[in-house]
DNA sequence: AGATGGCTTATTGTATACAAACCCTCGTCG
DNA sequence: CGACGAGGGTTTGTATACAATAAGCCATCT
């Protein structure tokens, strides 16, 4: 993660994910080259990443913009994201090991405690939540679903996601995790993926119902 | 496509898909860049859209290498492709235009001509096929869905399935895309999800067959 | 007024030179 | 005899200069 190209990525990435970059903006090679204080060549290598995972689209004329994503897309990302992650569940379920069951175990004892405090401990919720999933997709054993995960999952809006679940959003993450673990204890795969696409079909619900509230705020916002 | 790192793209994807550049084989930016008449740079944004389709691979220390893809990717390839292709057929029943649909006939009735001739016209029959996915993935309206199912369809495997394909291979291709018509029609998505599914299945198990007998055929000549 | 064509500027694409990282070989030491 | 490490050649990463193309602008013509 040293090379600088790499160093790009993750600022640009950044200053999409935190706004710094509004969508829509078009992007210049040369001026991010100058925020991030390389030569063009790495910031052209971050920004073909960045397109391929479409945190940015590029125009017929190979100008580069930061997409926006309309709630229809956020809907379309959640639901291959469950048609995804709902057959990795599956593969898992028969090839998970007991090892890595009991690895699920503990990520979810230390999620248990995050949302059990209060305030909940959202990072540490992120972090295990992710280290939960990625156990998932390692038991499921396919280097291509993985990779195209991947490319589904962490983008901008899922991460936004988390930080408006309240407590008894992550509260309800948790037990659907322990479901996940039983249904893999039982190599159950059809039950592992029914709880993990409802698991996904959940957070996008409650990432629409911020998204709404939200915007109803932005416009209250803004007529007064 | 008159971009120098387009052409470069494709020639090297070409030299994979032929095999002149061998499954295994170290990639090395320069000598393709000789062998493509441009220069490095070109070259390594191609690399990185190879590798991005995995076509290529790399190592941990950044060397690339030509992908093998063995029996067992290819059935993920195929399971990946029928999820998400499955999944297209099943929103575009409900979205398709008549118009649309009226494309798919015309593509279909070229695809009898095709394989009815004989010797089939594979060429007509792989181009006719390719436009009428395309149609049903335009269908489905999501780009993102599109963008993942260009990923997963016309890997170096993929295009030689058709080259295996036997008279009656073809033709009830050509009877599954009627059946998908038909669901489309009736706008019956679980019926189209189910004929598409199906239908990319098969089409794995003629490769697997065709490669099974192509490795013995390659072992007796190994023997002789 | 609106459309059109060429000029200017902005932005991306490519080539090249050099720097950094890596891999392999070979010699040395335990 | 094997482990280890230094050195040189190989391969990839980055910076920079220049070329090609697209966008914006204004003048001109209708």
């Amino acid at each position: 993660m040293s090379r600088a190209s790499d160093r790009a990525y993750q600022q640009i990435r950044n200053m999409i994910l935190s706004g710094a970059l509004a969508p829509g903006t078009q992007i210049k090679e040369e001026q991010l080259a100058d925020s991030c204080g390389v030569s063009r060549t790495p910031i052209r290598d971050a920004l073909r990443r960045l397109e391929a995972e479409m945190f940015i689209r590029r125009s017929d004329t190979q100008r580069s913009f930061v997409a926006d994503w309309s709630l229809d897309d956020v809907d379309d990302n959640f639901t291959l994201r469950g048609l995804l992650e709902g057959h990795a569940a599956k593969r898992a379920a028969i090839r998970i090991s007991w090892d890595q069951i009991e690895h699920l175990r503990t990520h979810n004892r230390a999620i248990l405690k995050a949302v059990s405090a209060s305030p909940p401990d959202v990072p540490s919720f992120l972090d295990n939540n992710r280290g939960f999933h990625a156990i998932v997709m390692a038991a499921a054993n396919s280097d291509r679903l993985t990779a195209m995960l991947n490319q589904v999952i962490e983008q901008p809006v899922v991460i936004r996601t988390a930080l408006h679940y309240d407590q008894d959003n992550l509260q309800q993450s948790h037990r659907e995790h322990e479901d996940l673990i039983a249904a893999f204890v039982r190599r159950d795969g059809d039950w592992a993926q029914a709880i993990m696409a409802g698991h996904i079909r959940r957070a996008f619900h409650n990432y629409a119902d911020a998204h709404l509230s939200g915007r109803e705020q932005a416009n209250t916002d803004q007529a007064a």
